[in-house]
DNA sequence: CCAAAAGTGTTGAGAGTACACCCATGC
DNA sequence: GCATGGGTGTACTCTCAACACTTTTGG
């Protein structure tokens, strides 16, 4: 097996969603930045955030830096979502793309820094993005959607400690449909990755709401993912 | 972002997964064609079929010739596994791997070609294999097992038609556990993935089965894959 | 008739859903 | 008090595992 001369170029590409309000509705909705390409191909079009991968780097790390040098944050959550290779995807040059998901918490989002060149978008208004990274996009949500451990991918959107409602919201986000809160508290206390704190958040006009930790210990278990 | 001088090297491999009787218990269990390396790194060790990407081969494309050239089959069904691309998984050279998996008809399996660099191995018992290939096999077998979607890899295993006990066989031999057979036939009946035909397989000194057909319209609504 | 697997019926446990209801707070 | 969301109780449905039972063949 020699390499062969003619060679496929390797990028990193990851897609970093976020929850924040919505404008208008101020519903919590799902965004993630965008950078926009400065040069051909695809000049001013949007685009995820990646780069060449330095041969030095691993996987996860260059999808780790390109969103902290794009968004200025750290990702609570960052797992591969496919490498993407058809031989048209960019004119000219055969890219073979990996492509990384990414969670980040949703306040710090909201002063994460946009430039002329990075901007937030609703993940389901996206304008025609540059290459294939429409597709990808669309992946990646149903990725989100359709994961089973909920526990870690909503605890990546919240602080280290919630309260059931705030935790309620974020899957409503992500699942786009009201849950029953007497069922989702139930649930949520039965999957055994929630621990209760002595704590409860006054303030409101309401009876106060006890807040809950994420048990850390509930991961050690079942992942026989393929990084160990 | 212009391409940077240091490049890793891509690689398509392949995980092939066939079912085959034991040679002692007479059990159906999982077995994979491997070739043996011929050059160092880690010659003579066996490893993955796999080779070099082309800059103008489909990543797919690539994964389903490296299959043919080591096995002489066609795959019945081939997905993305993962891109595994860790700096030291190769000695002196930076290789990133987009991994396959795929399986085969049992029956052709067993006149598949093997020469002295291809083997056959019983997937849980394997050998110490070159590179990182070891944990890859481990990954594809969890993948294999908790795929969801049973119905379109069972029935890569198995001939156009088949009886229930047939389709029962593969799936406990790929989940390892006994079926029980009434409700396993309830759940496929209820699946709509199965067309049942007039056809029954007689000979044996019970009950004749009647033979089924899988249904391929099942395909056309689900799959929200990368692939469209 | 007998053994063996095909195929049917029935039951109970557990998960998920809908919804009525009580509790504690700010105003 | 009253509105509001936090939190509890309960009944209903549906899925699934367990297993008794009937059917149809070969010997």
């Amino acid at each position: 097996m020699e390499r062969g001369s003619a060679q496929a170029t390797l990028a990193v590409s990851t897609v970093i969603f976020a929850l924040r309000p919505d404008d208008e509705s101020g519903l919590k909705t799902l965004w993630l930045p965008l950078v926009r390409r400065t040069r051909d191909p695809h000049r001013d079009l949007w685009a995820l955030p990646g780069g060449w991968l330095p041969a030095d780097e691993e996987l996860a790390a260059a999808a780790g830096r390109t969103l902290r040098e794009t968004t200025d944050l750290s990702p609570r959550y960052l797992e591969q979502l496919y490498t993407f290779g058809d031989i048209d995807r960019s004119p000219g040059l055969r890219v073979v793309s990996v492509v990384y998901w990414a969670l980040v918490r949703s306040e710090v989002a909201e002063r994460a820094s946009v430039g002329e060149n990075v901007r937030w978008f609703a993940a389901d208004q996206l304008p025609p993005l540059a290459f294939d990274h429409n597709r990808i996009v669309e992946y990646a949500l149903w990725r989100l959607r359709t994961k089973v451990e909920y526990a870690r991918i909503a605890h990546a959107f919240l602080g280290d400690t919630f309260t059931l409602a705030q935790l309620r919201d974020v899957h409503e986000a992500v699942l786009q449909k009201a849950l029953d809160p007497a069922n989702f508290r139930r649930s949520m206390e039965s999957s055994g990755t929630l621990i209760s704190t002595d704590q409860h958040v006054a303030g409101a006009r309401h009876r106060p709401a006890r807040l809950y930790r994420y048990d850390d210990r509930a991961n050690e278990h079942d992942p026989p993912g393929p990084t160990r």
